[in-house]
DNA sequence: GACAGTTTTGGTAACGTTTGCAATAATCTG
DNA sequence: CAGATTATTGCAAACGTTACCAAAACTGTC
């Protein structure tokens, strides 16, 4: 069970454990006759380097760590997985964790990874109460956050890429409106992170410059998922219907409100039009075909790891960046354009 | 930029190394007001203990290494969330890395997880070659596979914990054959992993028990995705429509075939019943109502935990274990009983 | 108040690498 | 061929912990 080290190989060889890692980590200043036979040695022996003693010993590790809130939203886990394919690419590898939605967990994750001496943390569409972490890991190691970001004017400055939420919420209400809607309602989370805010104030916003009514419905709990689709649906549409569209804050929260609004009869989109935000896979599929802006997850992960490398080898200068990416609107089937007759005038 | 560690706090609190690190693990051996002092000067200088310097020493590091095929796949994402809440419950931390069904990119990876020290390796529905990998590691590391394991008669002795497939695939026959189907279709790989072949395995030899004639339509590709099974279903239905019903390999497959079916004006299930494997949470939804072979996540992931837990600390002796999980039908909206008048002999 | 325990503490050698510097061997230069 | 370079090698000190063993500081006890 004893694993053969450096030391094996160097008596085997019968050089000194320095030359056996210079031969390892093909240094100029080795003859190659040696470096060969070391080789030989170690692939004779099976030896693995042991990357703890590495890390140790050389401070940087080549690993990436990567908060994702749920794994199980297929959304992040495209995101984490074009990440992991930057990150491969540059050399590193991706310590990935979910922290699934917890923010204690979130900051026991966030310790761990910095006790594991990642040389960088990426923290995907964190919750608002995460940005203090940020703030703690300043000059400690480097860390970009992916996908939400802290407002223009919180007192953090971070290093943040992020699908530009407010402009993706004036798209939205633009959209709608352009097909004729003008009493909707948005369904998202009062709680948590920025993303749901900035999509909510950026659909208000132009809602309000275009002259529709829009009612609010949020759940207190920070969360996307089907399941608070479902339940937000169930507070909608129990009442009677006087909108014509829906603009739900992702993809999963449209798909449970889709679910429900099959459940109870309400027809989409001929009652009722649903605009979803991320794009993930699933809700492209026929009989769901939801209309959604979509986010663009592989240039989000390059620009996120890119950032991140520039940081890393740059060494932190405290500058910080703030990359925007702007969503798109993917026509599918649960939003129709109104007949002029159906056009009511604004409730406001 | 120099982060604190314990030598500092030692100085700082006016005692040994030793001290600090006995305070930081609460070993009995240390006096109460010693060990508070110098856990306050701890948190007031923000020390975060050097987790590679710990591993080094304690030659263990409370991490286990995960290799999934495929984080996109919402089963994969699944069972990898149930993995890290039971390895988490054990005080252990989870290094999920995803292999994109590349067998080379396996075996760096498990390379990497073995040089990087984990204490035990999880490798999630992996291909055939994989399992010489876990070979390999005999005695070096623990490994469980999970989600696929060789066959019966393979030189290779491992710990396993998998979904039966063999009896899944023969329940997918006894299903469609309850409800009235005769000529059937098997969709899935030819290649990759043992997963497909027990699966086709025991969906032929119960449609053989059971009198019924089955069409086998596989891909050379080992892959379980979307885009895979709209290729089999083109493939499928570009010819006349013989059979009833179709089984296929996974949840991915099925709507992927389902999402061609649609495009080409097959009904289903008026047409065509088709039935799918895993019981991922998307092909519940309304409009889509998958019928599927579930395979519980977490029971899988608790008895893989468990196993490996099982191994760390009892030493990884050189005995095996296989354990299988029966999966479950989920009735749902896409297989159909025939009536009466509908059944026609099978073919063969 | 000396002796034997029992707690509590500290010194130091690991753990398996990398790295700076000194030492040696090889090659060149005139 | 001596001296000056240059190419290779090796030694030993890090890196930040833990763990063994010895030392010191307390407790009682007679």
């Amino acid at each position: 069970m004893q694993r053969v080290t450096i030391k094996d190989i160097a008596r085997l060889a019968g050089v000194s454990v320095t030359t056996v890692s210079r031969a390892l980590n093909d240094a100029p200043e080795i003859h190659s006759e040696t470096r060969d036979k070391v080789l030989r040695v170690c692939r004779e022996q099976g030896y693995r380097a042991n990357l703890l003693a590495r890390s140790l010993s050389s401070s940087h590790s080549n690993l990436l760590g990567l908060v994702v809130p749920d794994m199980a939203n297929p959304f992040h886990a495209a995101l984490a997985l074009n990440i992991e394919l930057c990150a491969q690419e540059a050399g590193y590898q991706l310590m990935l964790c979910s922290s699934r939605r917890d923010d204690q967990r979130l900051e026991n994750l966030f310790d761990f990874l910095y006790s594991q001496r990642v040389d960088g943390i990426l923290l995907s569409s964190a919750a608002d109460g995460a940005f203090a972490l940020a703030r703690r890991c300043l000059g400690q190691v480097p860390c970009v956050l992916l996908g939400a970001c802290p407002s223009e004017d919180s007192p953090l400055r971070a290093n943040t890429v992020s699908v530009d939420n407010y402009a993706g919420g004036r798209m939205a209400a633009e959209y709608l409106h352009s097909l004729g809607h003008r009493n909707v309602a948005y369904l998202g989370h009062r709680a948590g992170s920025s993303t749901h805010a900035l999509r909510h104030g950026g659909f208000l916003s132009a809602a309000a410059e275009l002259g529709m009514s829009v009612e609010t419905v949020s759940s207190p709990f920070p969360s996307s998922t089907i399941e608070s689709g479902s339940r937000l649906a169930r507070e909608f549409l129990s009442g009677p219907l006087s909108q014509t569209a829906v603009f739900a804050v992702s993809d999963a929260v449209a798909l449970g409100f889709i679910q429900v609004a099959d459940e109870l009869g309400v027809a989409i989109p001929d009652q009722l039009s649903i605009l979803g935000f991320d794009g993930i896979e699933y809700a492209a599929l026929p009989n769901i075909r939801l209309t959604t802006l979509s986010q663009n997850a592989p240039r989000l992960a390059q620009a996120a790891v890119r950032l991140m490398l520039e940081l890393i080898d740059g060494g932190d200068q405290g500058m910080y960046t703030r990359t925007l990416i702007t969503p798109t609107v993917i026509r599918r089937a649960t939003c129709r354009a109104l007949e002029p007759s159906e056009q009511v005038p604004s409730e406001c």
